[in-house]
DNA sequence: CTTTGAAATGAACAGGCGTTCAGATAATCA
DNA sequence: TGATTATCTGAACGCCTGTTCATTTCAAAG
């Protein structure tokens, strides 16, 4: 009854990083077991091994996936200017990259600690330098004279959480536009650092 | 071999309830069995049916005593005056009641989607409560002319997201003192808010 | 000194877990 | 057309899961 129209590597592999996320975002790594993902993408539980070597790699490959997909994004940008335009740049862009991609996000920030510590190593370098990224531009903004904040790295923490937050509540059908979110939360960000 | 010299309830109960917290804030509901927790307490794992009727009013109790406790602390603190004066106070009880209580924030935050749908339903109203006591002040602040938020209900999740993302990197041993803490995001919060 | 009963043991229950693998299947290449 | 090969099935592996319960233990009450 194998291989069955349609189900190429091309097709499954896709749908089992789809339907692993959407699972593990919802009811957390621990909860969701190999034969519910299986399940979900309509294939049994040893066809899974095709795609990954073991449970573990199917969640650092997701992790790894998406802090490299935000950091290369966050190059892209290239964002350059006084600090105060490199902030609102980075601001919206956090926002932006993040709003779309709710599952990816809240799995980032939950399942931490299931990782295994050389993979949990490797995706706290990739969040360090996220971080440094913001904190670049505060520690510019200080010499500037345009900001002050007294701990760049705390704030920079602090903004960091502030924005991220905005993805464990906002939801789609919501009646707030991006537009409006942005603006609400760069107003926060600017006045927050402002002398 | 039971009732050996010191296996009191008074004691047990209570080794079970920091056993628990701790273990789950550490690795995760879904991934602590109730096994190890009763390793951790020394005990059999039968013992803990005497203290709990089953693994999820362990979960369900602990947040709920957490947030209890978090609105009745908030409702001593007895918090009045101008909206500044209050919104100092409140962030101010925000991180010196956080701070101390690592493991129970963590779980409040990130254990909410393993409980049931009944006992997610009374978390949520105790959160939603504790957000409207931080969207009150903004609204009075507003009131007054002394802030300037676009929306209170939004910036309250903003900021409370950003307070307690400090439990999430905090630790005892670090450098920083609390008060150096509270004063450096006192700063944050009273200038996002600020005209 | 005996009785009582809360508290803990230790074994068992049915079912789920991650992972492996020989064998079946069907699209592709020669 | 026949051989090859990637893909999937179906069954099995040993182990762990939450929960129950008859039995044992022993501090405290009468």
């Amino acid at each position: 009854m194998a291989r069955k129209q349609g189900s190429h590597s091309d097709i499954t592999g896709p749908r089992i990083e789809e339907a692993a996320a959407q699972l593990i975002a919802r009811h957390g790594y621990a909860a969701v077991s190999m034969r519910q993902i299986a399940t979900e993408v309509g294939v049994q539980v040893g066809a899974l091994y095709n795609y990954t070597p073991d449970k573990q790699s199917l969640l650092f490959d997701m992790m790894h996936n998406h802090m490299d997909t935000l950091l290369s994004a966050l190059k892209a940008e290239n964002i350059n200017g006084d600090a105060l335009t490199r902030l609102e740049a980075f601001t919206r862009f956090h926002i932006r990259f993040h709003l779309p991609r709710p599952d990816q996000v809240f799995i980032a920030y939950m399942e931490l600690r299931n990782l295994d510590p050389a993979n949990f190593a490797k995706i706290g370098v990739m969040r360090r330098s996220y971080e440094d990224a913001l904190a670049d531009i505060l520690q510019q903004g200080e010499t500037e004279g345009a900001f002050a904040v007294s701990d760049t790295r705390v704030a920079a923490r602090a903004l960091i959480a502030m924005l991220t937050g905005l993805s464990h509540w906002y939801r789609e059908e919501g009646q707030l536009e991006i537009a409006r979110i942005e603006t609400i939360y760069w107003d926060l960000v600017r006045k927050a650092v402002s002398i």
